[in-house]
DNA sequence: CCTACCGATCGGTAGG
DNA sequence: CCTACCGATCGGTAGG
């Protein structure tokens, strides 16, 4: 078994991708701390050392998967408040685009959602800023939607806490080759969150 | 700085408890991987091969944690079952179960949520299995009230693990010294789940 | 509950 | 991208 040539598959994407779309899945299943640079070298099929000619550190893929979500995640909220349109439909924006980027990628997703403590600083920081920032800006959509009329009177912060638990816990259930489109999920959240007028 | 006596404080609870409470935090914190024995010896303010007078291993800290928890939840949905109540009112027990249990012990249900996946067979499976019962339970209450013409018609497997996530969620909020009671919030998740008539 | 220690494995580097 | 290797740390044991 003499590999001659290069296979077309693997060359289809740079190794450093290839490098971290494994880490992310590795690091979905049994977290951070709990896999090595060897079985992540293992997993992409060369030694450990060589993950360095790519890669500088461990914590620099970890680093890579949290602060492209959030990155996402962000530009997301600051579509929706930039929108002109009623409450209800910046939430309803909010939410599919919210979906759609857990769905994007469930694997990133998780490791976002859960493995975000073993950032060092100063990312730590900075991370745990995007990610309160995030939380305000939602919460601020809907109180501001409440005071205009356009949501049911509910407890905001409650609310906020309880939708983004809901929305980060899709990946538990959600099934890839189900029939759900994130739209379909999307809705499915928004009944009970706009007013009973509509 | 001789310690001629024994500390009235350290004395009050079981060395093998203070180890568990102590791990608990840990695990909590920084999960089950990334903590070693010697991090929870020099927490608890022994030497890490003290532990194991203690504990046989690593992994029987996070089965017993993970398996008291798993055991209140269960106790909590059989209760609920078996009560003779209108649906609502058996979800409005459940759900204060459920949140009671969290908030009673909130660094172990943290573990609970997060580190399940550290344990080996066949823990692992006996551990998922009561989990998916659980989980299941909690849907079959959903369908049944709904059928009973009890709660708005939804989609009851998304209802229960939106649900779930919600309260599973809780952790990431609530702030012990604030006002919420387990009744508070179990009275918020309620809202919206209750038929309109009543 | 401690000292002393085990083999295994860790993240990462040197040098090619 | 590999071989060879580093010091540090891991879970756990022996023996007291």
């Amino acid at each position: 078994m003499v590999r001659t040539k290069k296979e077309k598959a693997s060359t289809r994407i740079p190794r450093k991708d290839q490098i971290e779309i494994i880490a992310t899945d590795l690091f979905k299943e049994r977290g951070f701390a709990a896999n090595s640079m060897r079985d992540l070298a293992s997993a992409v099929g060369i030694e450990a050392a060589s993950l360095y000619s790519h890669v500088q550190s461990k914590e620099e893929l970890l680093h890579t998967i949290c602060f492209k979500m959030a990155h996402d995640f962000f530009e997301a909220i600051e579509k929706s408040e930039n929108k002109t349109a009623t409450y209800p439909d910046k939430l309803q924006e909010l939410i599919l685009a919210h979906v759609s980027i857990i769905l994007r990628n469930v694997a990133a997703a998780v490791v976002f959602q859960n493995e975000w403590r073993h950032l060092s600083e100063p990312y730590l920081s900075h991370f745990l800023e995007l990610r309160e920032q995030y939380e305000t800006r939602l919460r601020i959509l809907i109180q501001e939607g409440t005071e205009a009329g356009e949501f049911i009177p509910t407890d905001a912060k409650f609310i906020t806490h309880t939708l983004l638990s809901s929305l980060n816990g899709i990946p538990q259930w959600y099934v890839p080759d189900g029939e759900l489109t994130p739209e379909n999920i999307a809705d499915l959240f928004l009944n009970g969150f706009k007013t009973t007028k509509n």
